[in-house]
DNA sequence: GTCTATAGTCTGATAGAC
DNA sequence: GTCTATCAGACTATAGAC
């Protein structure tokens, strides 16, 4: 495969992907310029509009693609093992997940106001079904009397809620490691809904 | 008190705050320009400057303010009373407090990172105070076995996460009133950490 | 206290050369 | 595929008239 001419790297497009994750986490995405982007990608800034349409769009491909690697990544529950296991389990891939993507989170939840709003709606579909697999789990639970919740739906804010808050504070060289946060959220979950 | 030539409003300083408290909570701080909160004001952009010296100082502003409101607003726990009832208490005034001020919470989350390093480390002291009055209310109830809970920090953080969570989902208009979230979090919180 | 005018800089996006 | 140059407008903050 030939390179076209003026050329100079063959994975531009990734690189701006990358520079753009990391300037609108730290920054914001309404802070952030082209120019800014193009310069950490170390092209000109019209070289930017042969990967993308718009500043819009990179935002936006930044949160489906990690929606859509969230759901991905999320196994399905074993149901010869039961609600309690698969409750763990959610709790443990989640904190794991999450922990691993700290710029992709951060931009999934801060920047939902600066989609467009199809854009939006879009983000909203691929979340809520993220969330009804763990409404799932809570309501197979609730059937089987092993949880007793006073509403699913609730619960399963709740706990996400729950979930996505060891973000904001934990740390790789603090003082718990992340399989302790993993068992102790486990803990407090199960207790959340046991029956 | 006679009126200054020109002033044609005695309260263009609060005005000026709900512009840029609504304006920041609908399009995020980066994204809303003085100008914007002039006309929302209906002056002037020069005459912004005679209340405030920049647009960073109008955002720390709101953010202090709502987190000295917070403080002060949280009721003192009664120790005749006991732990689980200052946490029962401390759970419905967050939610309460919380669902109040949408646009207040939502600013104090989300424009953290556009503060200046000192801004930022004055409101972060603020909200470690609020954390700590929740702490202190776990360190109580683990040290009279009425909690048992693995690390009252965690949990800490964890309560607060799940309870400001309440603001990314409630309608007034939903399926539940506020009293029933009350409820629903005061239980899954007591059960969280039950001894 | 509010106005208008302005300084100096940055913005997203495009056109056309190579 | 990347570059330079450019458009048309927006930005924060200030100065000075009233």
């Amino acid at each position: 495969m030939a390179r076209t001419a003026g050329s100079h790297s063959a994975d531009t497009a990734p690189r701006i992907r990358a520079a753009a994750q990391r300037l609108f986490a730290q920054h914001g995405y309404a802070a952030v310029s082209m120019r800014q982007i193009a310069a950490e990608v170390g092209v000109q800034v019209g070289a930017l509009y042969n990967y993308t349409s718009d500043k819009q769009s990179l935002l936006f491909d930044l949160m489906v693609v990690h929606l859509e690697d969230l759901l991905d990544a999320l196994p399905e529950p074993d149901t010869a093992a039961g609600p309690m296991q698969a409750l763990d389990e959610f709790v443990r891939f989640h904190i794991r997940f999450h922990a691993a993507r700290p710029e992709e989170v951060f931009i999934a939840y801060m920047e939902l106001r600066n989609l467009s709003p199809e854009n939006f709606a879009a983000v909203e579909s691929l979340r809520r079904l993220y969330e009804d697999r763990l409404t799932a789990i809570l309501d197979a639970g609730q059937a089987r009397g092993v949880f007793r919740v006073a509403d699913t739906r609730v619960a399963t804010m709740a706990i996400i809620a729950m979930l996505t808050g060891v973000n904001t504070w934990f740390r790789e060289t603090g003082r718990l490691s992340l399989s302790e946060v993993e068992a102790i959220y486990g803990d407090m979950t199960r207790r959340l809904v046991a029956g």
